[in-house]
DNA sequence: CTGAAAGCGCTAACAG
DNA sequence: CTGTTAGCGCTTTCAG
């Protein structure tokens, strides 16, 4: 446990009794090959020195790093934690970290953090739908860093994102066949300003089911924060909907919270049905039934997708995952 | 939108009709002054050729970087989900960036990490207590990185924690206020193995209460997945406690449900006090009381222990954060 | 106030 | 198989 000073190349070469290409040799496993007495006496070398190679040379001289950008609105939503994680996981199993930029729900700070990636040289970025896609795929393109955007379409982007169509009905399906006929739904409604939301799918689902749909139905809410005029809004709707989609669990666990609190029973007088099957829906007052995928998968095709792009293929691709429903003590039969 | 090929600062001192350097003073604001018109015009040209500096030739040259390894027992925990968001908030003010290393609750990746740092060249890590604290320090120590200690105490490293003893008297303050004199602990038993373990100072804090310490009220659980098991010990504990304090929320959450659905009423038979006040805390089946402190505190106060260990200070420095008890619905009046 | 030039640690020709 | 060497882009003396 002592401090020494950090041994460079050329000292592990000068003990080895080579030249620093050797070592270079020797460390890359190649570009050359080296003798098996001189690998080892280079490696004996490295050790009793403790030499560990400087990774801002190396990126200096033209070799890739192993850092990828990692751009996502609010870490402490506990679907996006999960999905950092699953992504963490993907990139080290082939060599690469992230550099977390948590936009922690203040989209201002988007640019600033773009611009960090391109002065910190990321092999790749990953980002999740933001305020303003567009400026984001302009900005890394003229950078020329390679990118995937998940959960959203671009289409000068290679993205990834769950199947909506089948997930809304999906949900549609479960609550009818739970003899539900009138449905809400709880979510962006704006579609310009809110690209993620699910409401058309949520929409066009209800008519292929031959169901109702009533605008008034359609309860805004973009944020936690509206959760108790969401579920105001919800409890009070003309006509009484029976059942809710959720436009996510971390929406859907408040507005359970929140119907509680005004006296309505879940799933009493209001089934409700969430996305993304969160670890946490399972502990919550009422267990949610959630549309569930596949977390690593995500994280994992993902990846694929971005290092292949960073390969150089130029093709745009766009991935679409399947989705299942879990069923769980939210939603109940109507009546 | 077009791509082009990365300008260098020679490119901009070439455009600009100056010498490199003083490009160099231009971007760093220094070391030497330069005349106002010649700095408009690098501007100009910085601008014109979308130029910005490549930090690994800068780190190269010997200029401090700004990126903080950041150790993390499980990012999809909501607590760490929390303290991330606030570290990287408070780095941020500062000019920091997190690389994110999450063990995915797999300490065997840990040494891994701690490489990693050493040869991306990190500034100074953030760590969480891991399993091999020695190892850790002992690591970072001879490689001469900067770090603090969270939530952990080592005699060689400087750290930050919670007023252990005040959370301990809080909670066992406020039960015995409630009028419960049988208390239990829930949370990892055996010390050595956990030494972030609560249950010394459980058991002391209720010695000074004058309440009983009973071996068979220490249940133990180290992990989320021990929550069944943790729940039947406690629910059937002989002697019947009628409160318990439980390790962090996390765990509280789980024991919860778990007491539930074995027919326990929470705060009916069992009080229940966690630590941590986590946002989902509010939302779970019986809201949690718990014990809370300022989460953006410790992200502030580690980062201004680390970053003045980084301008060389050798003192080692050991801080403690007050705490306060946030009561809510898991826990009343004993009967 | 501005410029020339050395060199950070590393890789990869190129030449033995 | 091994060695020599020219830079990668940047900061910073040292001279003007």
């Amino acid at each position: 446990m002592t401090i020494r000073t950090r041994a460079t190349r050329l000292d592990v070469a000068r003990l080895a009794g080579v030249s620093s290409a050797v070592v270079s040799y020797v460390v890359n496993n190649g570009p050359k090959p080296v003798a098996a007495t001189t690998r080892h006496r280079v490696l004996e070398a490295i050790r009793a020195l403790d030499y560990y190679p400087d990774e801002a040379a190396r990126r200096l001289r033209g070799v890739g790093g192993s850092t990828i950008g990692y751009l996502v609105p609010d870490i402490r939503n506990p679907f996006f934690a999960d999905m950092t994680a699953a992504f963490n996981r993907a990139l080290r199993l082939r060599g690469y970290h992230l550099l977390l930029a948590d936009l922690g729900d203040d989209d201002a700070q988007e640019r600033s953090y773009l611009e960090l990636f391109r002065t910190k040289r990321v092999d790749g970025v990953i980002a999740w739908q933001t305020a303003s896609v567009n400026d984001l795929v302009d900005f890394l393109t003229s950078s020329a860093i390679p990118f995937v955007l998940v959960a959203a379409r671009h289409p000068g982007a290679s993205s990834i994102m769950i199947d909506e169509e089948a997930a809304a009905n999906l949900a549609v399906g479960h609550l009818k066949a739970l003899g539900h006929r009138r449905i809400a739904y709880v979510g962006p409604r704006d579609v310009t300003h809110h690209p993620q939301s699910r409401r058309p799918f949520v929409e066009r689902a209800l008519r292929q089911a031959g169901l109702p749909v009533n605008g008034e139905w359609f309860v805004d809410m973009a944020a936690l924060d509206d959760a108790p005029t969401a579920a105001r809004r919800l409890a009070t709707a003309p006509g009484r909907p029976t059942a809710a989609i959720v436009h996510n669990d971390a929406f859907a666990i408040r507005i359970v919270s929140n119907l509680i609190e005004l006296g309505s029973a879940v799933p009493g007088d209001l089934s409700i049905v969430g996305y993304d099957d969160l670890e946490a829906s399972r502990y919550t007052r009422v267990p949610l039934t959630s549309i569930g995928y596949s977390k690593s998968d995500i994280g994992r095709l993902a990846i694929d997708l971005l290092l292949r792009r960073g390969e150089g293929a130029t093709t745009r691709e766009e991935l679409t995952l399947p989705v299942a429903l879990v069923v769980r003590a939210s939603s109940a039969r109507a009546g």
